[in-house]
DNA sequence: TGCCTGTTCCATCAAATGATGGGTAAATTA
DNA sequence: TAATTTACCCATCATTTGATGGAACAGGCA
């Protein structure tokens, strides 16, 4: 079962792999309830029944899609932790922050899909609550704010999500932010990590003196 | 027009009054698609008849529910504007983030359809993009950070929006960010007061020296 | 060739959903 | 009091939506 799923996630030319790609990026635009398996059918070009061959029930699909999209995020923050291990915190914060807002820019549905996770509900209530990894922990401590992954303090795990969040925010809010500073995307982008870095560094720079009390 | 739903929206007891009351939770905890007309009507245990008396369609009522978060929202910034008027930077920003966060949870559905309507899409598409005010070049001239709202930088602008969909994401996500630090509501709120200035705090006081180049 | 297996579509269903017309009773006005 | 307006509910409709059964079709294999 879990090769069959991670053939369909890696091959994006198999239909199962067509059908995923595409109902990331409608789920991450409409929301849950917002996507139709229709909506999804139509822009694969399919029938529904096809897709209901393949994934099942549209909460099936839509946990697969979750999943996919948090196993990519947990594979880029590795890719992340390697290049920066060792480094001064200063560098690897900008480096990490510099890397994942490429990555997000590149995948925005990932930034999408989480915040409609986050901060959404789902009228089936805890049937689509399936457990979704928690990454704040491995970052903390990637970014040398915390020891090990098991004793991260309260405000280390606030500031790593505000970050995060941010990161999403700016990422899924484009098409909004974006005009209110009235650039083209190249240098919004640029922007959003300038202006990350400025507001984070700090805090973590200060937060490494008083977190070893 | 503008005095009926005036009205309706001071008087909580009126039927239009708590029709817009039960919109603004439902709305905010399941977005536009994810709320059904039956499912506010049976809140307010009425018919869904009449909720259409009121309101019209579904549209109207969630464009009138929108604005009036707006317009909440706006009274309040006016609100604290004129308490940190005058005041030394830091603590109209301290005080700014405490009574935002106070109020944003006080009333979390403000902070739950903001970010619906920032990062999710309506099926409609434009039909419901109705224009919302927007205030972070208000926020940004009452801190002091530009010296009127017609000339403010692009990077002030970001950092402005950066703290205020903080605030938003740590309301808007207490039921999933609460547990990840294990506190009650109370030390919630506080830890997260504290976080946001913590982080943003010295980062604008560092843009106040190199914004007047 | 004939059979099986996997993949796709067509036709269709039941439930949910947004919306409306008409009736009714209370409140308001003349 | 009679007429009119307001506020509300019941019954119902048309459309959308998630989902399924069965037929068709292609490819591998005996």
């Amino acid at each position: 079962m879990a090769t069959i799923l991670e053939k369909a996630r890696k091959d994006p030319t198999s239909m199962k792999g067509r059908i995923l790609a595409v109902a990331r990026q409608l789920f991450g635009q409409y929301g849950f309830h917002g996507t139709t398996t229709r909506m999804i059918a139509r822009e694969v070009a399919i029938d529904i029944s096809t897709l209901h061959y393949h994934w099942g029930e549209k909460g099936d699909l839509y946990e697969a899609v979750v999943l996919d999209i948090c196993k990519d995020l947990g594979k880029k923050l590795i890719e992340v932790e390697k290049i920066i291990h060792g480094m001064p915190r200063n560098d690897r914060l900008s480096i990490s922050i510099e890397m994942m807002t490429d990555y997000l820019f590149d995948h925005p549905e990932c930034s999408n899909l989480i915040l409609f996770r986050y901060f959404g509900m789902t009228r089936e209530g805890d049937g689509l609550d399936f457990k979704i990894p928690e990454f704040t922990a491995d970052v903390a401590r990637s970014m040398g704010l915390a020891k090990d992954k098991r004793n991260v303090p309260p405000h280390v795990r606030l500031e790593v999500l505000a970050l995060m969040n941010s990161i999403h925010n700016f990422v899924s809010g484009e098409s909004l932010f974006r005009p209110m500073v009235n650039m083209n995307r190249e240098n919004y982008i640029q922007l959003v990590k300038q202006t990350l870095t400025f507001i984070h560094i700090p805090a973590f720079a200060q937060g490494s003196d008083y977190a070893r009390e």
